[in-house]
DNA sequence: CACAATTCAGAATGCGCTTTCAGGGCTAGG
DNA sequence: CCTAGCCCTGAAAGCGCATTCTGAATTGTG
């Protein structure tokens, strides 16, 4: 690989007047201009990203910790910061839990190699990391932002939106269509993003006058195998249930997966009611009624607040989103 | 941030010493060792990547092109290629197809986006860039490989399987459980893989009997939207089919949901068959009957031969993978 | 025509690290 | 006691670029 040095030579001037070209800054006389044109072209010179890099200190990297990459939910939110990071001529490093150990060691593993790695700013998808250790990479690395998540630690650095206000309007659905004996499957219960959004939903039912008490509740991990498993246990219970309301939209299909298996109908039988509203939840079977969750938008606020951190730079940064009921085909109003 | 240089000073030794303590290459007695660990410590010192990628003139990184990080195809992949890439210290640097322009430009730009940061090798998933191209940035860039796809060309560096093998499979599926009356949601023509797996598929049915002229044959883009699309107009050709084949999971979804939309029974009227065995295959309603794909070990493979290319590493290289069928819900024999 | 004000260019420096080099101190063998 | 050989070490060079600095060339002014 030709060096700036090469191009220099090739062209008779000096390594500053080519990096001037180069960069646009600083005055070059036309024809010093020509030369250095001509000898970067011959030479199929590419300036080195690394003599930039160490030169401006900065690699032009975000770095991104998701759990994992497979699963439905992740994949637009790695467009949006790729689309919105390459426009601004940076890039990203995304990172999910692998290797040794549980969900918490990798998570740290991750954030920890995205530190290492000398990104110049972090965005970071978890729940497995706690307030502290969060506290702590802060402190590494001030640019760094947590996304659907809130941690007082963090202050300004978390972006997260209103799922107790989500979980009623899943309860709601439910409520509105005549459903009064009702079956839940959570999340892990130490994502705050799931806790909240089943505070809300039982609020709502409490005040509508269902006991928390009186529905099934199971425990899954949003994954679809785990949400198959829960709908196994729901059934198994034995106890009859006309609406469903799972924590995201993956355990719900998995859910509805499994019923529809054993014979039940949805909407027939049983109503079910998701959350996230993923790309695919409106190409289900059938057609996934859910709670819309504005996960883009929140992602480019997150996003535009560490680019303003990092750069300098002045863009836009939304904190509120409205999340919304998306009806559609997999809840049925209860014959009376 | 603390530089090696001020952990020398700290230290009371020279650079080079400290250097050789990090690396452990080099002899350096115990007591110098010992003051150097101790400044580390103070000092929370942490080594730059940029200094130590300018002097290794690598970054220590593989780039990624995949088309679109959103959808269920790529998680997996990505999963599978940060995994390895960290246990070997190493990163990913994904792209996506995005910006102005068509697919076509956005895979040029995207693959050129990870050449200019000078990916140490980079793998490419596209099916829109031409021979030529690639061969073009296979001059720019000597380790490169073309993931699910065959260009004589590239030689070594291309890795894919036998989808006209996978297109019979689908073929074999759907004859053998006594349909005859058929149609076919197609990929993009431009996608070899999908022109292999529909020449396999007509291929079978030409042996068994069936002319081309007599299925019903539509395009769609692998996308779900397309994939609904699709059925939409399969119907209103207003044939009558009973099996269906879509080239690949997300369309057969759709196109399933679409069915069902309308008061098709899946597998109760019309049987159908995907392609690549998506993880939410197995969950989906019903259960989809698929060919399955071993991408993850056709992934691996690639990445194991770009690996030895770029680090000299000596890892094992498979080039062979089985497609085979999963048999789920589905598809069901036809009533005579 | 002399001198000041610009414009431009090449040399030099620095970024943080690895690696080479040369030399100092020590041990062991003759 | 001398020297060969080894171990250890700090100094220095180099990686590719941006940027600053200094001096030279050019232009403009009185």
């Amino acid at each position: 690989m030709a060096t700036i040095k090469d191009v220099a030579k090739l062209a008779g001037v000096g390594v500053g007047t080519v990096s001037r070209v180069l960069s646009g800054k600083g005055a070059v006389s036309a024809r010093a201009t020509d030369k250095v044109r001509s000898a970067i072209a011959e030479l199929d010179f590419r300036p080195s990203h690394i003599g930039r890099a160490l030169s401006a200190r900065s690699l032009g990297t975000i770095g991104v910790f998701v759990p994992d990459f497979g699963g439905a939910y992740y994949g637009p939110i790695l467009r949006v910061l790729d689309t919105e990071l390459r426009k601004v001529d940076r890039h990203m490093v995304a990172v999910n839990g692998c290797g040794h150990g549980g969900p918490h060691e990798e998570a740290l593993e991750g954030v920890d190699f995205l530190i290492q790695r000398q990104c110049d700013g972090i965005l970071v998808f978890s729940h497995e990391i706690s307030d502290a250790e969060l506290g702590e990479f802060k402190r590494r690395q001030p640019n760094l932002a947590v996304v659907n998540r809130e941690v007082p630690l963090l202050e300004e650095g978390c972006f997260f939106m209103d799922h107790r206000g989500g979980g009623r309007l899943a309860a709601r659905a439910l409520l509105e269509h005549g459903h009064r004996k009702l079956a839940v499957i959570a999340g892990p219960d130490r994502a705050t993003d799931n806790r909240e959004r089943l505070e809300g939903f039982y609020a709502e039912l409490a005040e509508q006058g269902i006991a928390r008490e009186s529905v099934l509740h199971v425990t899954g991990d949003f994954s679809m195998p785990s949400g198959w498993q829960c709908a196994q246990q729901l059934l198994a219970m034995d106890k009859p249930f006309t609406g469903l309301f799972a924590a995201n939209d993956e355990m719900a299909l998995a859910a509805i997966s499994c019923l529809q298996g054993v014979g039940l109908q949805v909407p027939g039988d049983i109503s079910v009611v998701g959350y996230d509203d993923i790309d695919m939840a409106a190409y289900a079977s059938p057609r996934l009624s859910t709670i819309h969750a504005p996960l883009p938008e929140l992602v480019q606020g997150s996003l535009n607040w560490l680019l303003n951190r990092c750069y300098g730079m002045n863009l836009p940064v939304e904190r509120s989103f409205e999340l919304s009921l998306r009806m559609r085909d997999s809840v049925a109003r209860l014959p009376c």
